[in-house]
DNA sequence: GTCTATATGTTGATAGAC
DNA sequence: GTCTATCAACATATAGAC
């Protein structure tokens, strides 16, 4: 079986299947895009990709989930326990800047949440995992904030996570019909919203 | 042409047919349903209930349209202008909470709102004006709400209105795979956030 | 590991009778 | 206005050759 390929060289193809699909998506755009189609651009029959993956559902998840990894990658010098609220949130403003300039991806995210509302599907475990995730670790983030007051103590921290993730998962739902939409200014004021004004 | 059907007859069946298209989706779920299947239900055959639309694709936009009909309908009476924010705020979340029992809905607002990235699909007009609507309603409120000093002056009120916006629809995302989220919750701690703070 | 060929199923749309 | 019948198009998955 594909997942199961222990093999270096099954593996490796497989990664390099998943970067080129990727590529594809982001470059062509996602509508409706079928197996062969998306096979003949990575240079394999629609067989010969399908040896790799369980299904066309599958694929396309690992696609998905290869872009977060990707994603991920590029910023992993922010991640460290050392790092501020503020380079946090401007390394997640990067990312969805990024994002918002491939909209194929965009879509491709959005058609699989709409899936994962079927549980047999392979979407629905990789948002699970997905959401559960970027909300522990957004929650972290924000109550260490609380704890040294630069976040409002009066919001409970996992909910405030939960409202980050939501407010970014609509805002791409947004720019899927206005493209020109400036998504990192929207998630930017749901920041401000949250720092504690210990102004007069 | 089923949109012409300027025959009193023709309209009336058409909205009885979304009724109760409406009733099927929300009772049964969507999981890429069939017109066959759907016509089935309504009681009539593909091509009878096929007759009513352009296409399959409109017929489904149809249905999302006569769900926000009917929500508005039911809500119509905190939507004068002497209404309060706190009351425009409750009629919202009613509407919330309603919309969170059906989670067959929330599948295909998010499956339409893929195929709206596809500028030929019938639902990327239903959601650019379903958006544009939406903001510009609750924009205006916000800025009257900014003027009494119940929301924060610092944050743009069409901002504000499109963060309110994503939080919905990126709710209603964790929705499909979180059945049992309190999506009300979240959208008033949005709006908790944007409460003017005029405490010490 | 990859291909060709195909089995098998479905779908949305249309033509034409009633 | 509604049905039956039919269509062409296309999908994914699999079997088997190489």
């Amino acid at each position: 079986m594909a997942r199961r390929g222990s093999y270096a060289k099954g593996v490796a193809k497989r990664e390099e299947i998943l970067r080129a699909a990727l590529a594809v998506v982001a470059r062509e755009g996602y509508h409706g895009a079928s197996v062969k189609e998306l096979a003949e651009e990575v240079g394999l029959s629609q067989a010969g990709l399908l040896h790799y993956f369980d299904s066309k559902d599958e694929l396309f998840v690992e696609i998905l989930r290869t872009r977060d990894e990707v994603d991920m990658a590029g910023h992993s010098g922010t991640v460290d326990d050392t790092a501020t609220l503020d380079e946090l949130r401007d390394g997640y403003l990067d990312i969805v800047r990024h994002n918002a300039r491939v909209p194929g991806l965009v879509e491709l995210f959005t058609r699989l949440a709409a899936d994962a509302a079927n549980p047999e599907h392979p979407s629905r475990a990789f948002f699970a995992e997905r959401g559960a995730g970027l909300r522990e670790r957004w929650a972290g983030t924000i109550a260490d904030a609380q704890a040294k007051g630069a976040i409002r103590d009066d919001i409970d921290p996992m909910l405030a996570a939960r409202l980050l993730q939501a407010a970014s998962d609509g805002a791409q739902m947004q720019l899927l019909v206005e493209p020109e939409l400036d998504m990192a200014a929207l998630i930017e004021t749901l920041f401000a919203l949250m720092r504690s004004s210990d102004r007069p």
